[in-house]
DNA sequence: GTCTATAGGTGGATAGAC
DNA sequence: GTCTATCCACCTATAGAC
């Protein structure tokens, strides 16, 4: 191994996201963090302006982790494979990070949580959300030149289909479907209906 | 009118509901509560037990608000129109409710925003979702019995069609739908997406 | 029922020693 | 980079006068 002992800042990060998920925006303190990785709370200025940037970077590091899911969906090699492999790990990062999953996606509009500037490194211009929708505009629109889909266009297909699998796992990770108990239940009906979807809007 | 006067009871719900949604659970606080009202922080134990009974008080409330909501869509004559009028129905409310939408149907499984007993009157035997839930189950019922909708059984295609509405709702609540700015236009966008995912599960 | 006063606590942020 | 010490703001909740 190259790096034998996780920085600080990589502790605080972790710690953050667990902290802001466990206890909700509500009861979420920055000398809360600090007192978990053990470190003063002070300390946490070394790495991080504030609270909102702290939040802010945890944040940012969930959606590198969606991004590496989405990916994947590369691998697949027809217009519509692509299309639904990104479906299924859209579920499968869902299912795995639920904590990053409800911080990306699942936060409150006002939240502190969603600040103007708290990405150093910005992976893309815009909000991290962003640049994962681009991406699934992008498969939308293969299907529609691939004749796949149709009567339609991209942006606004994407955006019918990404609610469609928003609220499935939403709901799913909520517990508001409890009939579905496991994973793989939940996950055979979560095919079977995005695949309901795009036959309906293929026509 | 009977009621001449609005009983500080009553102003501080109204005021508990209006601070939640404005600031979020992370800045929501009863002293600013009390300030709104015009009233002392020490005032409002005489109404209520605490920071978490005001909460729960106001966000008890929000069942009975939907409810109100969902019962509209009876009036109307055909059953897919009353299905269609149930989405709606179900968009105004998180539209113009959106801090009981959150409550109801965006919690985290743990959230101390979901005390053990805060409903005093519970509308129903079970969770309050679960009534709602059944009211969408009879609505698609109704459909297929009618022939409008098909290939399917009626839990199944209710909880795909609420998870769909969900979705939409839920990622415009989050901030994510940028696009559709005003109510208006995220509205249209809507019933387009309804009436084209229930045309999709029609034939 | 409402007030003032107050106790007791948490948290964000900064300054300066090491 | 990390610490301790500190300041200040804000909060929940209670006690007791009116």
């Amino acid at each position: 191994m190259v790096h034998e002992q996780e920085g600080t800042r990589a502790q605080l990060l972790a710690a953050a996201r667990n902290l802001y998920l466990e206890e909700g925006p509500a009861h979420f303190s920055l000398r809360e963090v600090a007192r978990r990785v053990g470190v003063s709370a002070a300390a946490v200025y070394r790495h991080f302006d504030g609270k909102e940037a702290l939040v802010g970077a945890a944040c940012t590091q969930g959606f590198l982790v969606f991004s590496s899911y989405l990916v994947r969906a590369l691998e697949v090699s027809t217009p519509l494979g692509r299309l639904l492999a990104t479906g299924d790990q859209y579920r499968l990062f869902a299912l795995e990070n639920p904590l990053d999953y409800r911080f990306i996606f699942m936060n409150a509009p006002d939240s502190e949580a969603t600040p103007k500037k708290v990405c150093p490194d910005p992976p893309t211009d815009g909000r991290p959300q962003d640049s994962a929708f681009r991406f699934l505009v992008d498969r939308v629109q293969e299907c529609i030149d691939a004749r796949v889909l149709g009567r339609g266009e991209a942006r606004e297909l994407a955006v019918l289909i990404w609610a469609h699998v928003h609220g499935l796992v939403s709901l799913r990770l909520s517990g508001h479907l409890g009939t579905w108990e496991t994973d793989e239940a939940f996950g055979a009906f979560y095919q079977k209906s995005v695949s309901r979807l795009l036959t309906g809007l293929g026509r």
